[in-house]
RNA sequence: GGCCCGUUGGUGAAGCGGUCGAACACACAUGCCUUUCACGCAUGGAUUCAUGGGUUCAAAUCCCGUACGGGUCACCA
């Protein structure tokens, strides 16, 4: 028997050969650059991932390239119901369309689909078939014990671990004795017979890490198995980065260690590799020690994080920019306007090494965008995130739109507006004050003048021999100095108070800050002549007589 | 244990043999401004680039060893 005629025993319904899908797939217009992002539907998108699809879609879009999506769904075991919808609903939210993708049942784009793993079972067997045809590949009948057992004597033995040479025994059954076993129903899977040489090295250059020295492949890789007739992950990537026509592969950098394997792949098949590069993995400080950033532990690690608390997109793609090159910062204050894909973005200034991801920048990237938004955005935002996080909010902020946006406005139009936020589930503790149907204070924050009978004094003085409401700014300020003054032991001359603090009981700052806290039950609140303003003559009255 | 990658301040880092007396940003501290907070402005912090050797007139930058951290060695991706 040959080779060929146990290819065709093994696969007998498989007609096509990969010359036909060669032709099915051609080659895309010469120069463009194509990315994928192909994530196994086995749980939430951790930020790491995420990492990966931004420089995808940069790499991609810089050069009007495609960014395609497949779903690697070959472990049937750990796949979890709902990911790929998770999926898709975070590359929407975050407005990275991918240009080809395929929902399982559903709506598909793209002519090098399909792009589910697993309905391209006869493609994986086509190429399979293939390279038992030319003794390439075997069928391997070791059972998981034996290889076990295998695996203790190697590390017993300080040997090299794994099945190649003499370890695969099945590597020199002839075809007639692998055909005996599988017509005898024995199971089996498909590894590749490795003509590598692990003393051999070769030079692989990755895009972000740089030139490597590799050892060569010699061991016989699974690449099908025998349990759901579907390729390892290895055979996979070869396959389907060649049809779909991949020209630059974006991953974790713990598929690093496998590049010699699907350096061979590419080799045995003569198809040209693509271009790599390994993500450094997003690390975390926990602690005194530094570690990899884990989807169980911490929160911020699921991107559903960022969605919760309402972090702009802007802001979350911004701080992986940033990390991601570390001109980025450099270029956006030169480009403030544009879009992130305009960012020369290279593989090469990657950092190799693992990136801490730093949520004290991510909130100031995000205070900073913030900040510079209308109050209609900010109420656009503030509403859209309301109304899936925070139903009770958003009707408050509701019920008056105007006064809302008013709220939101305050030192808002300046050169330098405030930054309050970073995300949107800061805002409710900021400004819940200004609502009258949130408005109920447990405690006050009283400061320097804490005399409840002093507070009462000095709020019905300000009340009703004060208070004005129609003053402007200026003459409201003149106001509260003029009631310092009259009160006993204060000063309202700063430079003197400074000067000579023990001659005085207080200052105008201490006297406003009764003000501020009688109406918000807050020490620290935006400018206070302005919430006065919002919160009008009988709020304020009735805020103070309810003390 | 084998193989691979890495190690510059609290954090992300720039640096690619002399211009490093180590950029920039964030964080932190102090001060100024100021009715509070925030904003803004100013100032400060690495006697040194994990460590030991070597090459060189010259090293954070090149070479070797060591330590430490990480990844990987599945019919998981």
């Amino acid at each position: 028997m040959t080779t060929k005629e146990l290819a065709d025993l093994m696969f007998p319904d498989i007609t096509k050969t990969i010359e036909d899908y060669e032709k099915e797939y051609p080659e895309r217009p010469e120069g463009t650059v194509v990315t994928r992002y192909a994530p196994s539907p086995t749980g939430f998108m951790h930020i790491g991932n995420f990492y990966s699809v931004v420089c995808d879609y940069v790499i991609a879009k810089r050069s009007n390239g495609v960014f395609f999506l497949r779903n690697e769904d070959t472990d049937q075991a750990r796949e979890v119901e709902g990911a790929v919808e998770y999926i898709m609903h975070v590359l929407d939210h975050y407005e990275f369309h991918p240009d080809e993708y395929e929902i399982k049942g559903g709506e598909t784009k793209g002519s090098y689909g399909p792009y589910i793993q697993s309905e391209r079972k006869d493609i994986y067997k086509a190429f399979i078939k293939y390279l038992i045809a030319e003794g390439k590949a075997y069928p391997c009948f070791m059972t998981q014990e034996e290889m076990d057992v295998i695996r203790e004597n190697q590390s017993k033995a300080k040997v090299r671990i794994g099945i190649y040479g003499k370890f695969a025994k099945s590597r020199n059954l002839t075809p007639d004795e692998a055909a005996e076993k599988i017509k005898a129903g024995e199971q089996y899977t498909v590894r590749l017979k490795s003509e590598g040489n692990f003393n051999n090295k070769f030079k692989f250059n990755d895009l972000a890490n740089g030139e490597m020295d590799l050892h060569e492949n010699d061991i016989d890789t699974i690449i099908y198995k025998s349990s759901t007739e579907l390729p390892t992950y290895h055979f996979a990537h070869l396959v389907d980065d060649h049809l779909m026509r991949t020209t630059h592969v974006i991953r974790g950098q713990e598929w690093m260690s496998s590049i010699p394997t699907h350096y061979e792949l590419f080799k045995t098949f003569g198809f040209k590799m693509p271009k790599y590069v390994h993500t450094p993995l997003i690390l975390k400080k926990d602690g005194d020690k530094i570690r990899k950033i884990s989807k169980r532990l911490d929160p911020e690690a699921r991107m559903t994080y960022y969605e919760e608390k309402g972090y702009p997109i802007y802001a979350v793609i911004e701080a992986i920019m940033t990390i991601a090159n570390s001109n980025y910062e450099a270029w956006r204050e030169g480009h403030p306007d544009a879009p992130f894909t305009d960012f020369e973005f290279s593989a090469k200034k990657m950092s190799p090494s693992g990136a801490l991801f730093d949520l004290d920048k991510l909130d100031n990237i995000s205070k900073n965008y913030i900040s510079r938004l209308t109050k209609d955005q900010v109420f656009d935002f503030l509403n859209t995130w309301t109304k899936e996080y925070d139903e009770e909010f958003n009707a408050v902020i509701n019920k008056d739109v105007d006064y809302t946006k008013a709220i939101l406005n305050i030192e808002r139009e300046q050169k330098k507006p405030r930054k309050d936020y970073s995300c949107w589930s800061d805002v409710k503790n900021s400004i819940w004050y200004m609502y009258n149907d949130l408005y109920k204070p447990e405690s006050y924050a009283w400061g320097k003048i804490n005399d409840l009978n002093e507070i009462k004094d000095i709020l019905d003085k300000y009340i009703n021999n004060f208070y004005n409401e129609s003053d402007d700014k200026e003459a409201w300020f003149n106001h509260v100095k003029e009631l310092t003054e009259s009160l006993d032991g204060y000063t309202s001359d700063m430079k003197a108070y400074k000067e000579n603090p023990d001659n005085y009981k207080g200052n105008v700052a201490d006297v406003s800050t009764v003000i501020r806290v009688a109406l918000t039950s807050k020490d620290q609140t935006p400018d206070l002549y302005e919430i006065m303003k919002l919160l009008g003559k009988e709020e304020i009255v009735k805020r103070i007589n309810s003390l």
